[in-house]
DNA sequence: CGAGAATAATGAAAATTTATTTCATAATTA
DNA sequence: TAATTATGAAATAAATTTTCATTATTCTCG
């Protein structure tokens, strides 16, 4: 709880110098965070060591902590909340609403992902002989990206947004084989059965979907991406943020794994780009 | 501005020994606003002169005021800089860092846009005849989610990340249209040359982009999309996450502007939907 | 109700911890 | 090689905390 709340919360139980090194810092809390010990007791009237023992009270440690805790109650600024955008608002309103909206699912989406998983998943995609991603609609988005980053590391990598093509590429799959299937609600019926088709082939399965949904059940890997989606407008919207950061972390993973000369390899492939872009002036 | 984000800045201008201690704060500032300047010292392996040092430089009056800056920066709503992934981390800390790098991105894009410039850009869209979206590489990813969005607003649209299609689909273009091209060097030749082409026909060109890049003079309205990009491991990443948290707010702005009615239609094209999933049980 | 014992609150001064300054030395740059 | 800058050991200064004696408050019981 913020501290100044606190302090305002207990004052009855305070003895008499307290309460009075208490309305100090109510009064004017900015000024107290760059205030001494000795300032601050002299100020409210009191002795050094009162004010000592009102911040121990506070269950602080003692007054530089307590000034710690008050610097942060007066910094406490609304930290990132999925706010829903409203018909009337204006384009900064509704602008910052969804970058809020974005920055709160990634923080969410960072504290349910579980590490030893996407440890695992890095493990299987380094030993891959060959790595298919595979989504739809919003979701092909993600594939398409994993695609362009995989590809850089030199792997046999393909990506597919279209079922057939899908079907067929995890029917071929075999034994070394790693298949992504990426859906946000886990509950497409086409990629569900992509990823039966492809574990009953021997390819292992990751899938970036939410947890305990028919696609979950299907697959070897479960990397859950749980976040409140706004529906509100009928869009998906946060979930594949939230994925694609999912997959520049299992890029990165990838790349460390593989060590320092494999990164060399990495800059020649941005390097071969060169020549198509305009010179940098500076 | 956040006394971490400041940190994080500056790095390069900083000396060997106040690197240390710029590191041991930025990997665990949570800690060392509890520490005293000897334990921070020892951490760094440096002296404590050199911590005093280091808090003036970054403009606080010494060691006790600087965590308070340092407090107040936690308990700002950001705590997200873009920290920058080692060698060594575990898949836990690469983690934590590319969500929290990601969502520093977020933050200072949304800083640096212009919400008229949005305005306009929402302005131009709803009235346009038809819309494309057109990148290459990472940015063919935005592009494709794009026409992911706006094809649900039952406007014509059409994506290439094809140099060829571009250019052709630019040449046909004509008054009416609207051509958004995304790039965010900005550099990439091939697209400077269809933003000509599609502006020379008529059309009004919306840059993604980064600002005063050779892409960004050809564009009517550039929507600069200024991220420090973390090109450590090579590869595009909180750039294009930002671009698409754009899009969002491009296609938010859009369905705001076309009005009530019209949110209905694109219930229509979410419930069409409903047959090719699983049922929830819930 | 009130004397006095018990308890709690308070502050002066000492002790301790923490931060800063000074200054000599080492490292870096010109 | 000189000049500049960066660094840390030691000394100093500042601040916080502890100790302990004193004062205020509360409680008990005649």
């Amino acid at each position: 709880m913020n501290i100044l709340e606190k302090i305002a919360n207990e004052l009855d139980t305070f003895s008499k110098s307290e309460r009075k090194v208490a309305e100090v810092i109510l009064s004017s809390p900015g000024t107290v965070i760059h205030a001494s010990i000795a300032a601050l007791a002299k100020q409210a009237n009191i002795s050094e060591p009162t004010v000592n023992r009102f911040c121990r009270r506070l269950d602080t440690k003692g007054y530089p902590d307590f000034k710690l805790h008050l610097a942060q109650s007066l910094a406490n600024g609304t930290p990132y909340v999925n706010r829903h955008v409203d018909e009337n608002d204006t384009a900064e309103e509704y602008t910052d609403k969804i970058f809020e909206s974005t920055m709160a699912s990634l923080e969410l989406a960072r504290k349910n992902l579980d590490a030893n998983v996407i440890n695992r998943a890095v493990d299987v995609l380094t030993q891959a002989n060959k790595i298919s991603f595979f989504g739809l609609g919003a979701s092909a988005v993600v594939a398409h990206d994993a695609l362009n980053k995989f590809f850089r590391f030199n792997v046999p990598v393909v990506y597919f947004d279209d079922i057939l093509m899908q079907r067929m590429s995890a029917i071929n799959s075999r034994q070394g084989d790693v298949v992504v299937v990426i859906s946000h609600t886990g509950r497409t019926k086409s990629l569900v059965e992509v990823a039966t088709l492809a574990k009953e082939n021997d390819a292992i399965v990751i899938g970036i979907t939410t947890d305990s949904t028919p696609l979950a059940k299907e697959c070897n890997i479960v990397l859950s991406v749980d976040v409140a989606e706004d529906t509100d407008l009928y869009m998906p919207m946060s979930s594949r943020i939230a994925q694609l950061a999912l997959i520049d972390v299992l890029a990165t993973g990838f790349t460390l794994r593989r060590g320092t000369k494999f990164r060399d390899n990495l800059k020649k492939v941005k390097d071969s780009l060169r020549s198509s872009r305009f010179e940098r002036k500076d």
